[in-house]
DNA sequence: CTGAAAGCGCTAACAC
DNA sequence: GTGTTAGCGCTTTCAG
């Protein structure tokens, strides 16, 4: 059972072949007649051969290994989807991803890239765990990237990030749908895309509707729980109070949710809620469960890793491109008619 | 600055010695003064010299990559930190990680453990997202390899797994030095080590205060918010209901704040809970605060990485070792004195 | 259509 | 102490 490791060379002498035509057969190259080809292919299957990568890769410059570089791996509870989609994206491609985490910081970053440079990485996923804007590290240039979840001002680079204002007008919508015209909207305090992104959506759904923009049902606080609870309290105190509420994130819903309980409101009957995350262990826990947007970690991942893919072949299509992913809402319970 | 990549023997003709003096000098190998040794590194350093790993990983039969392996790295949210402790551990030891996910499907398995040892990673992490007894594949016989928040009967392997009884123990301590004595245990359902270490930690720390277990205050749902709401509602609906509450994780936990909250229980003044996890999106977002113990991910992580090290420079102390970590006690607002 | 042979960039015997 | 040299296992011209 402990076999020792065959190479090419035992599949050569197996077939009755050079190792050329062995090398040729299994990947593609070359000119060999079909007859061979599956001969070999055969043989090297019966001998259960495996190649080396750290040779093919040597001699070929390509490793097959993809450099997956974030910020943050752990602390935020979505990051997983992004990771998982490249991973499997990349099998798919019969790529590996090697991962670094910089924990945000750009030494370590910078140890990590260059760890990433001396494996020979074919490229880059450049990526963040929630939509940022980024600036690429010195050490990239001339390495093939692409940004996840991130976004920069070069054109030069193939970039994928949700779209913020379609998640806000698609989570509007349905509020909208339901009847829903006083609407409040409990926002954050970050300089982030999604903060711009999420607050045009939501002033943009309302005018589509000829509502106007009342900026006293408008809350930006830090977007957790407890200081969302706090803004939801407030637009809650209001004499004329929102029927329903949009908010920047889960975790702000949850805090309105509280809110909600503190006023005696209950939900959907007396208040109607939507948010963006769909961030399952709390939006699949509240109680009814939260109607949410998903961001599309998982398709954003893969896409990444394609795209990359697509621009290291540089077969036709290779010219970057920078886009931004629907959001689809997820339905759960916290959405009703207005009270009347 | 493009300039082509510079290697081992132009750092060689311009220090003005062979390509020996250089591998010698930047690895620590041979015999070199320590004047010659120091110039060279500093002509490498200025010449920015890198090396190849494929090159000297191909050679030396040592690529400096650690597979890791695991069943799920999104699903859970409390994953991340594993992979985060093993990453920065592996860095130290100027190893990276590459990563594999199975999505619990064993052939999608296979095929990455394949593909890692094509790349000749030099050891594996097996690893899985909570506490679970596995078999270790077949293509990892031979190989390296140590457990990570997994456990098998394999005495030849090393593991890490947190310390169940242990974990319950502490929160039971807690509850108990608080004055309580009619303690509910908000169990589970799955066949996991979890379930029987928690409970018997349970039972334990009941004996030892030489409090009789009622099994009428012990429950088993699923681990989710759902069902703990409603086990935990039976156990506040008896004639002598239970004056704080053990639960299994952070997620039977909020579904027992649901309940106090629909039998107009206040926390922790008429009710005190504990439980495990220390999920931070739960356990800092319930008002008030959950008091948790944390399961320790990132510990798990690196010391996997360093036992991982130790066998494979087999210096020694590489006598296999499977241990059980302990967890910790993270304070909020849950726990307060019975209701007399 | 197939094979011989020259490396990819580095390490490790073994000489000097 | 330092240098020469033979590969690691594969891919890839270049001949036949």
């Amino acid at each position: 059972m402990m076999s020792k490791r065959v190479g090419i060379r035992e599949v050569a002498a197996a077939a009755g072949v050079s190792v050329t035509t062995v090398s040729h057969s299994l990947s593609g190259g070359g000119q060999l007649s079909d007859a061979t080809r599956e001969r070999v292919k055969s043989v090297a299957e019966g001998l259960n051969y495996a190649p080396n990568r750290l040779a093919s890769g040597l001699r070929s410059k390509r490793s097959q290994i993809i450099g997956f570089v974030s910020d943050e791996i752990s602390t935020t509870p979505y990051a997983g989807n992004v990771l998982l989609g490249a991973q499997e994206a990349a099998a798919a491609n019969d790529q590996v991803l090697m991962v670094v985490n910089s924990n945000r910081n750009s030494k370590v970053e910078d140890r990590g890239i260059e760890a990433l440079l001396q494996h020979r990485v074919d490229g880059i996923i450049y990526a963040r765990m929630y939509h940022q804007a980024v600036e690429l590290p010195a050490a990239l240039s001339g390495i093939p990237t692409v940004l996840l979840d991130a976004s920069s001002d070069r054109t030069d680079l193939s970039s994928v990030v949700p779209d913020e204002e379609g998640a806000a007008r698609t989570a509007m919508a349905h509020l909208l749908q339901a009847g829903h015209r006083r609407i409040g909207y409990l926002g954050n305090i970050d300089d982030i895309p999604a903060t711009r992104g999420r607050l045009a959506g939501y002033r943009a759904a309302l005018a589509e509707q000829g509502i106007a923009y009342d900026e006293s049902l408008v809350t930006a606080s830090e977007s957790m729980t407890g200081p969302g609870r706090d803004a939801a309290s407030r637009l809650l105190a209001l004499a004329d109070r929102p029927t329903a509420l949009f908010c920047f994130n889960d975790r702000i819903a949850m805090g309105a949710y509280q809110a909600a309980h503190l006023a005696s409101l209950e939900i959907p009957r007396d208040l109607s809620i939507v948010s963006i995350d769909n961030f399952e262990v709390l939006a699949d826990a509240l109680l009814p469960g939260l109607t949410s947007i998903a961001l599309p970690h998982y398709e954003m991942g893969r896409w990444a890793i394609e795209r990359l893919a697509a621009e290291l072949a540089d077969d036709a299509d290779s010219a970057p491109q920078q886009i931004q992913m629907p959001c689809p809402l997820v339905l759960r319970q916290s959405v009703g008619p207005p009270p009347r």
